[in-house]
DNA sequence: CATGAATGAGTTTTCATTCAT
DNA sequence: CATGAATGAAAACTCATTCAT
């Protein structure tokens, strides 16, 4: 008789998950050891091993956390409600990475995630599931995009493409020189000037002016 | 006499870290075997240990390589022989990241790149000494901008330093993308349109004018 | 609640630094791997670690067996019952070293003993705790002997101090003769006379005769 | 043909062998790299390696030297020239160990003494000339005493064998507690009243008295 | 199901010894 | 002969995984 996974295993793994996540982001994949993690959910190793065959198994569960983040519910409020340029504020830029962890679904804080884009530099199904993540989020952001340029926000000509890509991808560059150090009202202030000095590029001159004057 | 390594000793050194370079960048620093790295070399584990005395003091010695990138030569000629708009260039995009390695100073590959990141994240001093790379990357850039603030190519209203932190940034972040099989065809049109897009805006009236009219 | 080890950790711990100090003594610390003691207690290696962080540490472990033979109790026993000139029979001798290994107490075989002494001429933290279970035995002697001076039976002039120390090294001396193959019989003879001179010589007149009588 | 070791060759084991005699003393046989001796001799390790075959073969020549301590000179003329009390003091003490190291035959340090006792325990090679030697240095201190008696120094009835060797075994015992950090001062205060002590035991009445007369 | 002591394969590390210069 | 860089066999040590309780 086929059978579901009974309610309390779901559960139980996603706990594992979480805690998972955690200890991997706080020492790294290699370092993190098994007793950490069960020592981080107050069970005993012995139990991790009953839902998962393996700590590759783990972190494969681990990588495939749908990647939420632009679709969770705050962020599509934020944009769908708002005007263009309320990307530059440091509202969504913090809603980009910052999702509350472990409040719905887990996200993977930003050291974890560079050391899982430089494992997936090794690891083409890992490169693969990244890749489709990725591909789902610009194509949200996009998505967006062209519902502005219908809405006659941006402008025609514009690649609304590659303006998601450019805006993904400073965004997640200066998400990594937070890890080093680089302060959070610095990087915040660099976004909020780049990512406004792009989107009024494209907006129409109708749309800037009329920004403005909502301001 | 300041007893100073002998030549040939840096120079095995210097091999040394190269090969770990390479290594750790396939496979990662924790998978990388010193057999590996020794066999890269063509010589056996004892030589790596009789110059370095641990692995973890083979991967600081793979970390202090200078941030030379930015200030290689043909980078900087890059940026005082040509005009502004060359950055949006594919040529200078590669260079950002790619000078040739082990060609005259090894840089770190992408792949090698993330994981030290994300190690920085744990390691304070480790994040000093990226942050000290970083800064002085930027400013490199930022003063590159100063000059065409000065020679009126860029609006004296921006802030440069935010300017060049961006533009980093957005390379960083594409860079990122390629490591999980994101081409470097759609990467590099998405820097050139994105970094076109900022410059443009915030280049002088006239320079944008004039450089038009240079094409 | 005071976080104490667990009674079967304790236990474990005592029955691992008992297999090391048989194997330390019939090998020497550095030439007992441990593999040697793993096999002596019937486990692996990796069980060893579980409870000592490393072979130095287990050393440490060994090392800090308590100093227990001149307190134990036949040793004491023995003191106590008899008269003064017992301390020449061999079963005092005896004694002195050969407290039952791994009986109660576990004590440290001789050639283990000596390579202790010779370590502790390099590791002044181990030099000052044997120093200090010397001083102990010491102690425990002097006070037996001053105890004899307050019953009459040694003179009040003799330093027992001095008398003690001169026993111990006298015992601790043809001991190391045995380790390089002097028949215990002919030590134990040597030990008999020259104890007997000794103590003969520092009690009184009245002592003597009784003793002599008792005979 | 025949041919004896060039002088030079002879010249160069024995400074190997002093060498290897410090260095094994400061840091223990194992302890003690081929590098450290070399750097010691101020030369390459391969040119030990032109003298002696193995690490183990160096320990070899150091264990040979001559047990000649009690034999030398200076502690001869002491024992001939004076009278039997001499034994106590304190310059016989230090005679006994300390024969100038590196003057004219080096001897052990005690430290190493202690080691290659203990070695000896697993070694009946080792053992053996270890007893042979002791036995020499034993004979000597006999055949003085026997010449004492012979002189009416020394009670006919006294067994001369148990007395050589229970002096020098006090001694072997204080020279161990130094080891580990007991003064000199304290072990040589115990030196002098013991050995005294025994001494006047052995000796005749008409002794006795003409050596205190002597003082 | 949960536990955590035991396991042992896999790595790092050491250093006596060799040998090309 | 002397050198010291290179070697590799032998240890120490780690930790994911198993399994008896």
């Amino acid at each position: 008789m086929p059978k579901v996974l009974p309610d309390y295993k779901i559960r139980a793994k996603k706990r594992i998950v979480e805690a998972a996540i955690q200890v991997f982001a706080e020492k790294g994949f290699h370092q993190a050891k098994m007793t950490d993690i069960a020592k981080k959910l107050g069970v005993s190793k012995g139990t991790i091993y009953q839902y998962f065959k393996s700590k590759d198994e783990l972190f494969k569960a681990v990588v495939q956390i749908p990647f939420s983040r632009v679709r969770d519910e705050p962020l599509s409020a934020l944009l769908e409600s708002g005007n263009l340029l309320d990307i530059t504020s440091n509202t969504f830029y913090d809603k980009l990475w910052s999702t509350p962890l472990f409040f719905s679904e887990p996200t993977w804080p930003p050291s974890l995630m560079f050391e899982i884009v430089s494992e997936a530099s090794r690891n083409s199904s890992l490169a693969n599931s990244l890749h489709e993540m990725y591909n789902e989020a610009l194509s949200f952001l996009r998505e967006y995009f062209e519902d502005q340029k219908a809405k006659g926000v941006i402008r025609r000509e514009v690649n609304t493409q590659h303006l998601a890509l450019g805006l993904i991808a400073l965004q997640d560059g200066l998400q990594g020189y937070e890890l080093f150090g680089m302060e959070r009202s610095e990087t915040g202030k660099a976004w909020a000037e780049i990512s406004n000095i792009l989107l009024q590029s494209v907006m129409t001159n109708k749309a800037v002016t009329s920004e403005y004057h909502d301001k």
